[in-house]
RNA sequence: GGAGAGAUGGCUGAGCGGUCAAAAGCACCUGACUGUAAAUCAGGCGCCUUCGGGCUACGUAGGUUCAAAUCCUGCUCUCUCCA
């Protein structure tokens, strides 16, 4: 990125010394708009699922800082294009949503995603849930067309990397994909007419889609809009982040419980432990600098760190605690926590014995006994931390240990917890 | 509208009548080494199993064969070229 011109404003220094800043289409306008007063930027999220997952929470980090440094940031919920449907996973005949269960996503979002990040209301830098079937869901073609298709140039749409990519490899691009790209640019012109927003922010992905709203924005209105994006995430070995083996790393506590969120941030690669601390903890700098240069295994110090404060801001501080504990008396201490997923069984079922096989599917150690059988055989699986190498293995009720628990461990990682009912 | 090519496991991609639950790579899981890291090495990676085997799979519906992912026909979808 080479060296940048100081910029004055305290939200776009943040961005900077945090890792945030991938690209800007007018630094200098920008800086100068938040420098002068209160301004209103926002991030498009979808509402596909229950919950959020950490792709989305670079996003969410940066409407953070946009409020915590004196602004108004905008949630805007892609419930209209969702009803559509995201088109780029081409060969899932994916169902269409429908509004009911868009809007219960949309609840269930800012309850559980947003709402521990920004604070919402209707003071002047409180933060503001928008929908776009808003405006989207009655818009008329006709008049759409008219009055803004003819701002749009295909020759221009085509010279995007998400399009060319697509043309290249020879996979199909559909209109109504196609049309994604003018959606989202009228998104930014509504919220602009609406809300006065000047500035759109999201993933370097999105580079080309925030500009198009920009583009739009001085051609139908001759605004001013910006565009700010924050480099794409990876890990330092390449990998994407945010995926494991359960799948997303979701934000909702019901869908994933802050002992994983927790673990999921203990686990990460050593060299990337400085650039997350920056973008997904509200740490001091300082501080930060100094866990990264942490060598050798007391890393893992740093590592406990991050963990514990991501944890801490996206489920509160008892849980971040508690998974904390629970992690240190399982791996530091070879015993076990209140956080482990834990299963209960009938007495009777116990005396007469369960396989082992079995229980490793309850515990959901394994999707098949075909599955748990070859983790037995593999030397993967411990009951009470002694490794079970027979899959005849039957769990009785002289394994309960004294607390009144048999612990299955799977890996190094997964551990569980079956108990009497 | 016409002419070709193609649709294979999470992805990429071989196979083109039996020896195919299907090569190879990626991803993923487990083990070893470590620091709950990376890299490396080893094993595994459709479902069920009394471990002998059984069952379901190569777009979809039929057909030919003792035998089909492999051949034939209809259908669906995709790509390329021509109009």
């Amino acid at each position: 990125m080479g060296i940048m011109a100081a910029v004055k404003s305290e939200f776009l220094n943040v961005m900077r010394e945090r890792g945030f800043f991938h690209q800007c289409s007018d630094l200098e306008g920008l800086d100068k708009k938040l420098s002068v007063g209160v301004q209103s930027a926002y991030i498009g999220f979808d509402a596909t699922a229950q919950s959020l997952h950490i792709g989305n929470l670079t996003g969410i980090m940066m409407l953070y800082w946009f409020q915590q440094t004196g602004h108004k940031p905008i949630t805007l919920m892609g419930g209209g294009t969702s009803k559509i449907g995201d088109p780029s996973f081409k060969d899932e005949s994916r169902k269409l949503m429908d509004e009911e269960t868009i809007n219960n996503n949309i609840e269930h979002i800012k309850s559980t995603c947003f709402r521990q990040f920004l604070k919402y209301g209707n003071g002047t830098t409180d933060a503001l849930m928008v929908n776009n079937d808003d405006w989207l869901a009655n818009l008329n073609y006709l008049s759409f067309l008219r009055d803004y298709g003819r701002h749009f140039t295909v020759n221009r749409m085509l010279s995007f990397d998400s399009v060319k990519l697509r043309l290249e490899r020879e996979s199909p691009l559909t209109l109504l994909e196609f049309n994604y790209m003018v959606m989202q640019g009228y998104d930014f012109l509504e919220l602009h007419r609406r809300y006065g927003t000047i500035l759109q922010m999201g993933g370097s992905d999105q580079w080309g889609n925030i500009i198009n709203g920009v583009d739009l924005g001085h051609k139908a209105d001759q605004v001013q809009l910006f565009a700010l994006t924050a480099p794409l995430l990876t890990t330092a070995s390449g990998q994407k982040m945010g995926k494991t083996e359960k799948g997303a790393v979701w934000l909702n506590a019901a869908m994933l419980s802050p002992y994983d969120y927790w673990q999921y941030w203990r686990n990460v690669e050593d060299a990337d432990v400085g650039a997350l601390l920056r973008r997904f903890t509200t740490l001091p700098l300082e501080e930060i600098s100094r866990l990264e240069t942490l060598g050798g295994s007391e890393i893992n110090e740093a590592k406990k760190i991050l963990a514990f404060e991501t944890t801490r801001i996206c489920h509160g501080e008892t849980a971040a605690l508690e998974a904390a504990k629970t992690a240190q008396k399982v791996f530091e201490q070879g015993g076990v926590g209140g956080d482990l997923p834990s299963i209960t069984v009938e007495r009777a079922r116990l005396s007469t014995g369960i396989a082992i096989l079995d229980l490793l599917v309850e515990v959901e150690f394994a999707a098949s006994k075909g599955e748990a059988r070859r983790l037995v055989q593999g030397g993967g699986i411990r009951c009470n931390d002694n490794v079970i190498s027979d899959d005849k293995f039957v769990a009785r009720e002289s394994d309960l240990t004294g607390d009144g628990y048999i612990k299955l461990s799977a890996g190094k990682k997964r551990h569980a917890l079956v108990r009497l009912q």
